[in-house]
DNA sequence: GGTTACATGTAACTAGTTACATGATTAG
DNA sequence: CTAATCATGTAACTAGTTACATGTAACC
């Protein structure tokens, strides 16, 4: 599931490792600092194609872009901080499109939709809905179940925990239907099935 | 965490495999179907002591102990079904303690508290009080995190996906808060700071 | 006579955490 | 000079899933 989480931050530009943990860190509550289980992920995707890395000295860092760098320094060569070299990844296009096959994979696993919806803006609109309509029959499949067999026991501290579950469950349906809307809503412009083939 | 899944179990009475699992799906929602965790934990289980097996033969499912497998029934009419010898566990005392333990851990994961909620009837109750507690410093100091640096993507999925959270948050501590009052009206008799020395 | 439910287990795999090893650079 | 941050990696462990192997017995 990592894989899904690095190609996603790569799509959107190149990185390396450590600076890969602290956007999975901020940008996906739950990937916190386990670097014991980034960089053997990292080294996986470019043995199997998907990323390609290239070595950066330290001294290449400099802003040509968008990174805010350390303005204190200015005395100080125009080298930005860094202990040692990086390797920095890039997404292949292989990588792209195994982004976009992860990105539409089952739904029934909470964390990785959690994933698959941080980065769904990469999907077409109309996969990108299918996804949230899987999810949705996930969860109704799951409230179902719920209904059909109640909690048995008498346990006050079971039975409050089966009536959270309920109304989180509730609370995420309502909150999926929105999402759902809004897709259909800024996209009026299907009344029909859709013609396009994909491949993927 | 198995772990602590079987042995509340097992301290409600003995049971085999095949029916912890059951018991497992239905009471705890997310371990199903999977034998392939289960059994290898009650081997280790019995191997630390904390539970202790014995072997029953399929005709003597009814009840009363004393088996005496070297006796073989050809009788089949009052049979109850069971496909084969079933391994039978119990609780030791080595066990019980290790689920008091166990029940009192951390609570930073929310799949352990789900547990630790399931069977904390058989905490003393400041025990569960105090798990309770540590639950919910856990929550704020979650909200404070997310509070702190709040989201920086301007992507609509992103941000929806975070704003879910923070009710989710909102939600589970209201209900946490529900849980602790009851927990205090139902034993107004302390309302001093505990003068007992704490030795877990 | 085939399907389902009962019952125990192993092997291989997925997914991630914790702790450690190593070393450069920078801020106080 | 020392702590923090940057940076990459390995080893051992935790925790669980999926698929398979094996067999009995009840149900229709």
């Amino acid at each position: 599931m990592l894989d899904l989480a690095v190609l996603g931050l790569l799509k959107e530009g190149d990185l390396h490792g450590y600076e890969l943990n602290k956007r999975l860190k901020s940008l996906v509550g739950g990937y916190s600092t386990s670097f014991g289980a980034l960089y053997p992920a990292l080294a996986r995707l470019e043995r199997r194609g998907w990323v390609s890395s290239m070595a950066v000295a330290p001294e290449l860092v400099v802003d040509d872009e968008t990174a805010e760098p350390a303005r204190k320094n200015r005395r100080r060569s125009t080298k930005s901080k860094s202990g040692r070299t990086r390797k920095v990844y890039h997404i292949t296009e292989a990588g792209e499109s195994y982004l976009l096959e992860l990105l539409q994979e089952d739904a029934n696993n909470e964390r990785r939709f959690r994933l698959q919806l941080a980065f769904c803006r990469f999907l077409p609109p109309d996969r990108r809905l299918a996804l949230f309509e899987l999810r949705r029959a996930h969860l109704v499949s799951l409230q179902a179940m719920a209904r059909r067999d109640p909690v048995q026991s008498t346990d006050p501290y079971v039975r409050s925990l089966f009536e959270r579950d309920q109304e989180r469950l509730e609370h995420d349906l309502a909150w999926l239907d929105r999402l759902i809307a809004d897709e259909r809503a800024n996209r009026p412009q299907e009344p029909k099935t859709d013609d396009r083939h994909n491949s993927i």
